[in-house]
RNA sequence: GGGCGAAUAGCUCAGUUGGUUAGAGCGCCUGCCUUACACGCAGGAUGUCGGGGGUUCGAGUCCCUCUUCGCCCACCA
């Protein structure tokens, strides 16, 4: 990591901390922009590629390419849960010592760009054709220069660790050297075609869509029964089922399937088209689905996909009769189709017209209700027309075949994996992509015509702009149409490393990049086609790992949506309770794949987790100050195992399982022999379980028992005093760099402000912790278990008998002697917790008593004299006692179970056996108190 | 229509190749302003693991079936 020296000034650090100054309330307003500003400075997120081991360097890479958000968005929670989740494996990484890129950048967005500006001329009473084309691109341009960009900027506000130094933009110069040199690869490979045929259009838009842009919405229509009289018999009619009477204009034929016998001898026969009494032939194809409808399906082949297929297969004509506006008019071969009163009428307006004219004819058999799915365009909503086009195509089986490979394979993991599946099941069934799109704001498709029309090969997909034919030398046009804007988002990692540059250095050095994060809803859009794009450019997969993550839902399960109006601000939550809180919440909030609820109307109560979170550590740090303050503390490496206390090799100990479980719910940080091995292929990435266990070891653990234990040691001067002190400032030193990733101002703040930091250095590039070789000092850890133990047991018997909290109550342990020597010097420490006096003793008082029966053959008796019933303690120690025997008697029998002794695995009989031991002398324990409390009977 | 997945505490979810008395967070109840923290502390309650059947010494976990949800894909006009 390169760290330009420490910036000029250091409002927290070059102050001298004293514990007065930490401020009672954490602000995360004031600290937070101060953090990032001197992160920047430090340039903490800029990634050397000439240290990548990959160039040559010493540090193995790490990237992560950042799904780039439309130029013009505004950061909502989606984009800070997807970001949330990158900087979290960004800065993870950073700290276990990779080279770090996250590369961020935003997409021109071509479609949804264009619509924006659109809309704006439309308040202007202006549309693109009255700016022409130049002066659109001109003021477009000019439109995301001004606006474009300031979600890079919120990203900062919720902590993003990327290297802005190298922010992208997908239709930036180098970029479209990039996609230009795509195409024409692609073309001259013969993989990029142009296709005339049916596309998805949508009329207010004016482009072309793909598949995958045309999503289906569920729609309550109505399957109109058209009667279309047989030529020649007059008496006998055809009946076709349709949603779409209007198109009915555009039908070149009636198709019915060849083994449907019910019309087998009118196949090669007429049907006279109603309305326009034009005879049209009954084809035979296997499209026609006997089973639906009356098995008779009208043709129009250049309003319908499949209808055009079946055209092909008859030699059909395919006249047009929608215009591109959506409106009825004559297009090619449709002359004479569109009677004068439909002329010009909307699509849906002539469809009442046609239905109309139908049941005044007699023609209309049959309306019936139809439930089904109608394409919408996904920008506008708008209804898509099946429209007959020229477009240019990717032919994507190719393509697909490594990519669906690599997944197989577990060159490339997929999680959760149930997703594994559904990309197996698309990629298999690819269809070709239709890339061109009817739009001026976009990637121009490179592809020039020579006029002349003198010689065959006259179409250039080209590098450079042609000005002239390089065959004859005439005159050349530039195809108008832009390519679709996924056609430069499926080069993004590649393109942003400088590709087709070979000799790029962040390409060598970066290349595959590692993680990829995003949702589920752009697998197709985007992850499988940048995987295609990997392989057909970089013969290698873009990334090792596909993250996807769920969904930002309110209380009641809805999508966050800005039509909904039920999202919300991430920017309001970074304000209100500072960007940690909202990190935390989110993370900790989200399983691998699971959708997050929060509520938009009480954001106070949703990232409480979050701030409250933050409140704690915060306060662990003001204690940490005011009582060991700023000066020398010793190291822990310092410090003999011998002098450390029981609490001491405790925590240490937790702190260990607590870095294990992290590593573990982390995960693997790529795949060591380039592949996934099945049994890998899910690990990791469980960045909820990591939270939770770093927020349980540094709650739960830290500050609820470690730093009440050495409360009192820490105010005692002394040799002690010092241990406390560092094994203290140790643990929280680990705790910090443990949650980092999720909440980095805070712990960075923290950080800064220990003793012994270090001026200039950061805790955002600080080594991840590792855990201790140790385990010496493991029977320690144990016996700080058996004070817990028995701290829990005497509050749970004041709660349970309601003894006032102030009320002292003189506890016994009734403990072997082994315990008493060991524990003996801890009983004023368990007297704090426990808020009690206690001591130990080998005989049992008379009279009223509560009893714990304890782990080490030990029993807790806590005298209860006039506050407790002895026969209601009898009968609770008793109803203990059954239930014990009861569980014991079911483990003999299993471990007296023949089957289960012969094919248990070895570790868990011995785990059974000695779960026996334990509970038979407890229950030996609790008998005997019994019989001392109760009597015989 | 095809495919995939899910159903476990009031809610959101964990539960690794079958093997302790099925867990967590949130919520809920009770008591506490105990000099880091009431954005807190301590304690507590809560599950015929969707129904039914099967395999097994043993099933939340495997198989079959039914029910209910969710997701992806799709040319039934």
């Amino acid at each position: 990591m390169s760290i330009s020296g420490p910036p000029a000034s250091h409002p927290a650090s070059t102050s001298a901390t004293t514990p007065d100054e930490l401020p009672a309330q954490y602000d995360p307003a004031s600290t937070e922009a101060t953090i990032y500003e001197r992160w920047q400075q430090a340039g903490c997120f800029v990634a050397d590629a000439s240290r990548s081991t990959r160039a040559g360097g010493d540090r193995d890479p790490y990237s992560i390419l950042m799904p780039p958000p439309n130029v013009t968005a505004i950061l909502h929670v989606g984009h800070g849960l997807n970001n949330s989740v990158q900087d979290v494996l960004a800065r993870w990484a950073r700290m276990k010592g990779r080279e770090t890129l996250w590369m961020p950048g935003t997409d021109h967005a071509g479609i949804a760009t264009q619509n924006v500006v659109e809309k704006q001329l439309g308040a202007e009473g202006l549309t693109r054709n009255d700016l022409g084309r130049e002066k659109f691109v001109q003021r477009t341009a000019a439109f995301v220069e001004e606006t474009g960009g300031v979600i890079l900027q919120q990203l900062k506000a919720i902590g993003a660790s990327a290297d802005w130094s190298r922010t992208a933009y997908t239709l930036s110069p180098a970029l479209s050297v990039a996609v230009r040199e795509a195409f024409v690869r692609l073309f001259e490979r013969g993989l990029i075609y142009r296709g005339h045929r049916v596309i998805h259009w949508c009329p207010r838009c004016l482009t072309s869509l793909s598949d995958e842009e045309a999503e289906f919405e569920p729609e309550s229509g109505t399957l109109y029964h058209i009667g279309y009289p047989v030529e020649g018999s007059p008496d006998r009619v055809l009946t076709v089922a349709t949603t779409r009477p209007e198109t009915m204009l555009g039908d070149v034929a009636v198709a019915v399937n060849p083994a449907d016998e019910r019309y087998a001898s009118l196949i090669g026969k007429h049907v006279l088209l109603p309305i326009l009494d034009r005879p049209i032939p009954v084809v035979a194809d296997e499209y026609a689905d006997p089973e639906f409808g009356t098995g008779v399906v009208k043709i129009t082949p250049a309003h319908d996909a499949n209808d055009f297929e079946v055209g092909r297969r008859h030699d059909l004509a395919a006249p047009i009769v929608i215009d591109e506006h959506g409106n009825m008019n004559e297009g090619a071969d449709g002359a004479g189709r569109v009677p004068d009163p439909l002329r010009g009428m909307d699509r849906f307006e002539a469809r009442k017209a046609i239905v109309a004219q139908l049941e005044a004819s007699g023609r209309l058999l049959k309306k019936e209700q139809h439930e089904h799915n109608v394409r919408h365009c996904y920008r506008c909503h708008t209804v898509v027309e099946p429209r007959l086009s020229d477009q240019w195509f990717v032919r994507m089986a190719p393509l697909a075949e490594p990519a669906l490979e690599a997944v197989r394979s577990g060159r490339v993991r997929i999680l959760p994996e149930k997703w594994v599946g559904v990309y197996e099941h698309w990629m298999t069934n690819i269809r070709d992509w239709n890339i061109s799109r009817q739009l001026w704001w976009g990637h121009r498709v490179p592809v020039w015509y020579c006029r002349a029309n003198t010689h065959e090969n006259d179409v250039f997909a080209s590098r450079e702009d042609l000005d002239a034919c390089p065959v004859c030398g005439g005159a050349v046009e530039q195809d108008p149409d832009v390519l679709d804007t996924w056609f430069s988002s499926w080069l993004w990692p590649i393109s942003t490393l400088g590709w087709p540059n070979e000799q790029s250095v962040d390409l060598r050095a970066f290349y595959p990049s590692d993680v990829l994060v995003t949702a589920p809803e752009i697998l197709f859009f985007w992850v499988a086609r940048m995987i295609m794009a990997g392989y057909a450019f970089m013969g290698d997969a873009p990334f090792h790992s596909v993250y996807l993550h769920g969904t930002a839902r309110d209380t009641q399960g809805r999508k966050m949506s800005k039509s909904l109006g039920n999202g919300i601000d991430p920017m309001d939550v970074v304000q209100l309770f500072g960007a940690d809180a909202l990190r935390y919440t989110l993370i900790a909030g989200m399983g691998l794949g699971t959708d997050v609820f929060l509520d938009p109307a009480d954001l106070e109560k949703t990232f409480a987790p979050g701030r409250n979170f933050a409140t704690k550590l915060w306060n662990i740090g003001r204690f940490l100050l005011t009582n060991v303050g700023t000066g020398d503390v010793r190291r822990l490496s310092d410090i003999p195992p011998a002098s450390l206390g029981r609490a001491d090799a405790w925590i240490l100990d937790r702190l260990d399982t607590a870095i294990r479980e992290c590593d573990r719910a982390i995960g693997p940080m790529d795949s060591p022999r380039g592949a996934w091995a099945p049994e890998d292929r899910a690990a990791g990435l469980r960045l909820n379980d990591y939270a939770e266990t770093a927020r349980r070891f540094v709650w739960n653990e830290l500050a609820d028992w470690y730093l009440e234990a050495i409360k009192t040691r820490l105010l005692t001067p002394g040799d002690d005093q010092q241990v406390a002190r560092a094994v203290l400032v140790h643990v929280f030193d680990r705790a910090l760099r443990l949650l980092h990733p999720i909440v980095p101002f805070i712990t960075e703040a923290l950080w800064q402000r220990l003793p012994g930091h270090v001026d200039g250095t950061f805790l955002a590039t600080t080594e991840w912790p590792v855990t201790a070789a140790g385990g010496a000092t493991a029977d320690l850890a144990v016996q700080f278990e058996r004070v817990k133990e028995i701290v829990e047991a005497m509050r749970r018997v004041r709660a349970e008998y309601g003894v006032q909290p102030g009320k002292p109550i003189g506890a016994i342990v009734v403990a072997p002697a082994a315990s008493r020597q060991t524990l003996g010097d801890e009983l004023p420490l368990v007297a704090r917790l426990a808020r009690t006096t206690l001591s130990f003793a080998d005989s049992r008082p008379e009279g009223a008593a509560a009893s714990v029966i304890l782990s080490g053959g030990m029993v807790l008796i806590v005298p209860l004299e006039g506050m407790i019933d002895v026969d209601k303690e009898c009968a609770r120690l008793s109803t203990e006692l059954a239930a014990l025997e009861k569980q014991l008697t079911a483990l003999e029998g299993r471990l007296g179970n023949p089957g289960f002794v012969d094919r248990a695995p070895a570790h868990v009989i011995e785990s059974e056996r000695a779960k026996r031991e334990e509970w038979a002398a407890k229950r030996a324990m609790l008998a005997e108190r019994i019989r001392e409390l109760c009597g015989e009977g």
